[in-house]
DNA sequence: CTCGCCCAGATTGTATGCAATCTTGCGACC
DNA sequence: GGTCGCAAGATTGCATACAATCTGGGCGAG
């Protein structure tokens, strides 16, 4: 344990982790810490750093971050490094604009593919949403935001659109990061039973309704949070960090 | 020149190219060449044959290819390398219920955001296609299929939400390669005068209409490919190439 | 005292070398 | 004759070394 950065835990898995993909396991890593938001936007991410904390060499550490930097999640800048991405609130508003575009459709799709494995799947996402709820604390608080992320990527998932699917990942983790920048409310971001309501229109097999009920989601998330351009300082990050 | 390949010209730009982004300019002949069909899909794209071609090391390959692969223009399987895609019938369904999804909404958008200088340009970009249409062979054909996706790309930058366009400018990719795939007709792609009527349609204010032409315009497009499962042999990229 | 230049340290960009893995052709054994 | 095994070649995965660029501080001129 050479670790010397008490946010990024969990890290030195089983040194026998199956030839897999180096690189997509620290993107894999530094996603959740970013959605979870335990890297705070802005934050450098060097790439000396980030390779000794995960034990591997820059090239590695690299393609990772670029595949962050497509995501929208970390932005790269040429000769200077990658930063936690730490959007503005014109991005902010194009994320929930896409969602509303997008998440719709996908609540018709899943409509009439709904099985009963995944309502199952649903039922157990929505219990472990429930008892985060309850739970105080910022730990509970983060489990809670990535927990609400997971049921809007379920619904995508039980839609069969590979392409869409993708599209949500990316929209979701910038969500959170969206949220954990601009969201200023007691009344925990999502929570409600918004997800209870989508899920019982699906089962009914009322896309239409799970549809609407999903926009009126969106605008209440949105509607949580602070989006006034109290950032009128474009000076390169400005104080971001 | 020391180009081996006839499938890869125009190579070799300027060598006082800015000191910009090697990889992203590879990234972009890359795309160009997919998208035009001058790389059959499931060609293999060694990281060493394209270095070659291009005069840079495997690292800044590896990064291009990286993105592509992100894109879903290039699929990269571990330690077996790089390979332009070859998206089976059902991605290209699924290509296409994307765009259906998410077009109407971007032209809903455009609508009310069409400034003066945007008509201009959509203007050029048709008078562009209608000369493409007239001319013969298949070079012609090939500069006709991008300036119909020039088209879709315009319309989404129009609307003014960077996320989207991005999400369309991955779409509009993969749409070229699809019609490359499974297009069979005589009629080309797009073409007809759907876009003019689209444009039309946006200048009146008239966003609804705007989408509803675009489904429809869509739809003949896909309606255009056999999309039969003669993949039935799913044996590695099964004599594809 | 302020402004500007310049140099040193730090960080990223790129190339190259080596190890690991896959492919493929040949040969031995059944 | 066919099948399995194996070894050589080729290709990718990764680490490291070096070059290019940026940042920040110190020094000198005005």
């Amino acid at each position: 344990m050479t670790i010397a950065d008490p946010q990024l835990t969990q890290l030195n898995s089983p040194p026998a982790q199956a030839g897999e993909d180096r690189a997509m396991t620290i993107r894999d890593h530094l996603r959740d810490a970013i959605v979870d938001r335990r890297l705070a936007p802005g934050t450098k991410l060097s790439e000396a750093e980030v390779g000794t904390l995960f034990d591997v060499s820059r090239t590695v550490v690299r393609a990772a971050l670029q595949a962050l930097a497509f995501e929208g999640l970390v932005k790269s800048e040429r000769n200077r490094g990658a930063f936690v991405a730490n959007p503005s609130p014109e991005e902010a508003r194009q994320v929930f604009d896409s969602r509303r575009l997008i998440e719709p459709g996908i609540a018709r799709a899943a409509a009439g593919r709904l099985s009963p494995s995944d309502i199952a799947t649903f039922r157990t996402q929505l219990i472990e949403e429930s008892r985060l709820l309850a739970e105080r604390g910022a730990l509970a608080r983060r489990a809670e935001i990535r927990a609400s992320g997971d049921f809007h990527l379920l619904l995508a998932s039980v839609a069969g659109n590979v392409i869409l699917h993708r599209f949500m990942e990316e929209l979701v983790a910038r969500s959170s990061l969206v949220i954990a920048l601009y969201g200023n409310s007691g009344a925990s971001s999502c929570g409600h039973n918004e997800h209870a309501d989508i899920l019982a229109a699906l089962e009914a097999g009322d896309g239409e309704r799970a549809a609407q009920l999903l926009v009126t989601h969106i605008n209440h998330i949105e509607a949580d949070l602070d989006l006034r351009q109290n950032t009128g300082l474009p000076l390169r990050e400005a104080l971001s960090r």
